[in-house]
RNA sequence: GGAGAGGUGGCCGAGUGGCCGAAGGCGCCUCAUUGCUAAUGAGGUGACUCUGUAUCAACGGGGUCCGAGGGUUCGAAUCCCUCCCUCUCCGCCA
């Protein structure tokens, strides 16, 4: 969440920043409970003193005294009470609504409603041209015996899939390639739990909000499965106060990722583009609160990507993604979208985050500066490499006229040194 | 699932109604001693928030915080209730 004295000092920017973003909060109604409890706290705050003064007294006061005392912090009592709890409802209706301000977009963030309106700011590499009809990954999959989405419907209903054979190992090589490329960057590798508490998803800028979209256990547990390792690794450290001499902390964490895809009926049902569940290895990085450094790690963990992408030999472009297409905790975000024959277009496969500080605030993630003060992480993220979409790029950019699936060099270790997967398939009526 | 113990400052740990934001230790910082390191001695060392000294730099004052929320009381880290969490033993299981 954005800090309370900068919403003050900044109205209109974060008015601005919301409309931009599409998103509905009420900032007039926040800094009104804000003058509210400015002009009520230092008369709680008196009397409370009073009240203690009163109370040392009584402490070392004879019998007389004490009666006399007595009464006057019985009254102090009453006028307190009210007034206390009055400040106890401000500040809740204060949070529940503090919550709900969006961070404020960076100003090279290009206005507009949907991923239609991205912008984008980079190509790299030239779609395959194939002198034979491409199959998609579908078929391919299929027929190659490495696919099976009717068997995954059957076991867990509609968007769901089983891998098999070498696309299963296909799924693993190229997660270990993703992992091994962020270890030689220096990242230190975390294995997280998918299941979580409430506060990591409320920290991360997910809640409230994104409820619809997140799998909920029962109420015995009260669990949610995440829908990126992003939210255990950011919270991580939540509630600490860090040393900046440990600072940058760069992880990277490989899990598993599932999400509800609520309001999405009808949109990619084909395949395993969009499903409930899939692996992904992801970047966070956490910082000291500086604005020139969030954006060079942005920069870079956006590098770090485009680098796997190259060793896949994918061609790919990156969209600077506009207002309307951010979430509530974003500054800047960077898609990265990877060629896909069968959509005849780019499919996002990967998103680099900017937040500053504002997951970090909601999480309570703090550093100690070189001067001893205590000060508010800067956080961010990027997919380093998610599962399915990286499979169906793989399959369908790499697919020869007979059917089997060529394999760029930097995989084939994974791979048993192969050089190509699958088998000659019938030429397609 | 059964039984028990416990949640206090960066860490360990004392504290059963007012003198406790909280002993003591560790860690850390400053100074002294020392050729360096180490050791030793003295002092200092929480977060958040409001406020004053004409700038959130410094210093001063107030308030809140001893897992969370309620309650009792003039007054609660200390008593009561609810919840959350951690640990130990037994059982069960990967």
């Amino acid at each position: 969440m954005l800090d309370l004295k900068f919403i003050r000092a900044n109205a209109e920017r974060v008015k601005e920043g919301a409309r931009l973003k599409r998103v509905e909060c009420d900032v007039d109604g926040l800094l009104r409970l804000d003058e509210e409890r400015r002009a009520l706290a230092p008369r709680v705050d008196e009397l409370r003193n009073r009240q203690k003064s009163g109370g040392k007294e009584m402490a070392k006061a004879n019998p007389e005294q004490r009666v006399r005392i007595l009464e006057e912090q019985k009254k102090l009592k009453d006028e307190l009470g009210g007034l206390e709890t009055r400040l106890s409802e401000l500040d809740k209706a204060m949070t529940a609504l503090q919550l709900l301000v969006p961070n404020v977009p960076a100003p090279e963030v290009p206005p507009g409603k949907s991923d239609a309106d991205n912008v984008e700011i980079e190509r790299v590499g030239t779609p395959p041209v194939f002198d034979f009809t491409p199959r998609d990954h579908i078929d391919l999959g299929t027929e190659q015996g490495w696919l099976d989405v009717e068997a995954g419907a059957r076991l867990a209903g509609s968007r769901n899939y089983v891998l098999k054979g070498d696309l299963a190992l296909l799924e693993d090589a190229v997660l270990r390639l993703a992992m091994e490329h962020m270890l030689a960057k220096g990242f230190v590798p975390l294995s997280v739990p998918t299941l979580v508490r409430y506060e990591p998803l409320l920290g991360t800028g997910y809640f409230p909000g994104g409820e619809e979209q997140t799998y909920k256990t029962d109420a015995r547990d009260e669990l949610y499965l995440v829908g990126t390792a992003e939210v255990p690794v950011t919270a991580l450290h939540a509630d600490e106060i860090l040393a900046h001499t440990e600072l940058p902390k760069l992880y990277v964490a490989r899990s598993a990722c599932y999400r509800r895809e609520a309001g999405t009926y009808g949109k990619d049902t084909r395949g395993i583009y969009r499903v409930h569940q899939f692996q992904k290895v992801e970047q966070v990085v956490i910082d000291v609160a500086d604005e020139a450094k969030s954006i060079a790690h942005h920069r870079s963990i956006l590098n770090n990507s485009k680098e796997v992408l190259d060793l896949c030999e994918l061609s790919y472009r990156v969209v600077n993604v506009c207002g309307g297409d951010l979430g509530v905790a974003h500054v800047q975000k960077f898609d990265i979208e990877t060629w896909m024959p069968s959509r005849n277009g780019f499919g996002e496969t990967h998103s680099a985050s900017r937040f500053y500080d504002y997951q970090a605030r909601r999480l309570n993630l703090r550093y100690r500066d070189v001067e001893g003060k205590v000060r508010v992480c800067h956080t961010l993220n990027n997919t380093v490499a998610a599962s399915t979409r990286m499979l169906i790029a793989l399959l369908e950019n790499h697919q020869q006229a007979d059917g089997t699936i060529r394999l760029p060099e930097a995989l084939r270790r994974f791979m048993g040194g192969r050089a190509t997967i699958g088998r000659a398939l019938a030429r397609k009526g």
